[in-house]
DNA sequence: ACGAAAAATGGGAACGTTCCCATTCTCGTG
DNA sequence: CACGAGAATGGGAACGTTCCCATTTTTCGT
């Protein structure tokens, strides 16, 4: 009882036992109304938490006021830096306001994902930031169950009015191609991953193909999933083996794309510049690879920070409309768009 | 009370009513006993659980059972793909074995590393992955106040006899000297962060010097900072400007420093292969640079996997002797250690 | 110096579980 | 046919908080 060493920390009422205090004294104190406490019984109260190492327990503290001090933050492929640096702007700012983020990785598998929203429901998360494709079912129910803020960052679901942050797709396709053009490049190859469950991907493939039409552009695209190595490499042939008039290049949707599509290039012994390369997605080696490849960056820190305002917005107020919030790109021009 | 809906999910005790049966039975259901209960109770819970939408909230399992069913994770730098990598590999086995993965980046900073421990310690973390330089004090206060099973990734701290899992340093710089002697590089200069607070540096960094004087290699060590690029280069230009009578290699302590020397390498206009270039730890891009750079892979699943292990037999039996699991490195070569 | 308002404090009842103990029911067995 | 073992079930007390309210103390204006 004493000062004997005990196997867990101690609890809010030991301290408040050891300080001569309610415990409500003593929840006030952890809580935020430390004001509302004289100096002599913070004063005290501090003494003995000190002393006894207590360390208030948020597991039971998120029972009562159903306040789990947790928001979920669900990934598509934790391995992918886009996501990652992402993920790190979520967490400052969750940080910055008090929360912890818990972090599930489905690896692209919508049993993954289901399994994973359950969970983060069942941890009675107050918020959540969705970055996978499709089935927005499950996500409903965890929304409708807890009635917690949700945001979709960088795809929106068609069947679900939710707040959502990204890039301006639009803005981006727009900038590659004034870039493509203005360097000279006049037949585009435009590759993606499939589109099908993933808005971003849709809005990019979309916008390419109208304003090839508007400007007159030579232009094709092609989806295709990047583990098929061989589809790619045929792809690329086809596009580049094709006798032409004009210069050729290719765009790349994200930044898986570029990594697949630069190896093909190199395996196939192009050089860059001469054939045009522009992805999507600034990353750490972009600068590195033969000339270095042209990229649009993405401000991923403030998409993340961004999330989470949303986040706590819709706290505030539930019933505001869906919103959605889009950054500007930012062109890093390198060789591989010079000729 | 009958069928309307309700702001969050169902709890237990509803649907214990609704069964007709003890809330008892409804936990024993849901808890790990359902071989206690006849078939009819099974099915009548099951379907009040489902019709009603319930799901058991794992906070208040918490409390009450001590079981918060999260493992916590320290990561230093979250932007690493090694430290990315090996975090999927402990999120698989996490998942594997019912966990949830909590993970904090301290952004290698000893103020947010506190922080975050002590919040990995207020939701009563079952087990403790730590992946950071530094202050072991802090830890130990975690470790101590509730007793939970601990695992040092890639790096050990001297002052604290805890499970560890990560690289065989010695084998991966012995495979590297050996690749670059057999490759016919005869002066060495091997690039570090600071090691003093990270005792896998100073294992390599040790070995490296050991091997050196045991092989009659002529070789240098440099550690520095990456963040101080203008130092970085100073010793590379120091080390390669020099005159010599044997090709030069640079070997790089991990990713990081690949990256960093890489870029140091490119912007002096060194060819690669002629100069000698490999690291440790493998990375995306690794084989698209000039003719690819030669590299010691690390088994990044794996070693998030055994880290996981370890935590669970520590579980299991708390007074198991400290117990460090090595992996060795695959050696990746290409055209960096080419002349 | 007298209330009355404001500030400081405390006592319990939740929150949604689990878990220890009863209690009831079902049989096989002597 | 009574008896106890074992299975199936239920009642209540925790777990460590927060929060509503009640109570006590202080501070002032007049």
């Amino acid at each position: 009882m004493t000062a004997t060493t005990r196997r867990g920390s101690a609890t809010l009422l030991e301290v408040a036992r050891d300080a001569g205090v309610s415990k409500t004294s003593v929840s006030r104190y952890f809580g935020d109304e430390r004001s509302r406490l004289s100096t002599a019984m913070q004063q005290r109260i501090a003494a003995s938490a000190e002393r006894l190492g207590y360390r208030p327990n948020r597991i039971a503290r998120g029972l009562k006021g159903g306040q789990s001090g947790l928001i979920g933050m669900l990934v598509a492929d934790i391995r992918n830096p886009f996501s990652v640096a992402v993920m790190h702007g979520v967490e400052q700012a969750c940080r910055a306001h008090g929360f912890s983020l818990m972090v599930c990785n489905t690896d692209n598998d919508a049993d993954q994902a289901r399994e994973h929203l359950a969970l983060l429901a069942s941890y009675r998360v107050e918020g959540l930031v969705l970055n996978v494709a499709g089935h927005p079912g499950e996500a409903l129910a965890a929304l409708a169950e807890r009635n917690a803020p949700l945001v979709l960052l960088d795809r929106a679901l068609d069947d679900l009015a939710a707040d959502m942050v990204g890039l301006d797709n639009d803005q981006a396709i727009d900038a590659a191609l004034d870039h493509l053009r203005r360097q000279g490049y006049g037949e585009l190859l435009y590759v993606s991953e499939p589109p099908e469950r993933a808005s971003s991907r849709q809005q990019r493939l979309e916008r390419f193909r109208e304003r090839l039409d508007a400007d007159g552009l030579q232009g094709e695209t092609c989806c295709l999933a990047l583990d098929d190595a061989p589809a790619l490499e045929r792809a690329i042939a086809g596009f580049l083996d094709r006798p032409s008039h004009a210069p050729k290049a290719v765009l790349c949707a994200n930044g898986n794309v570029t990594l697949a599509v630069t190896r093909v290039l190199q395996a196939r012994g192009d050089t860059l510049g001469t054939t045009g390369l522009m992805g999507i997605d600034e990353l750490d080696w972009c600068g590195m690879v033969g000339p270095g490849i042209t990229t649009l960056a993405q401000p991923t820190e403030a998409i993340g920070r961004a999330a989470m305002d949303s986040l706590l917005e819709r706290q505030a107020d539930a019933r505001r409309p869906p919103r959605q919030v889009r950054f500007s790109p930012t062109l890093i021009p390198r060789g591989s768009t010079r000729r």
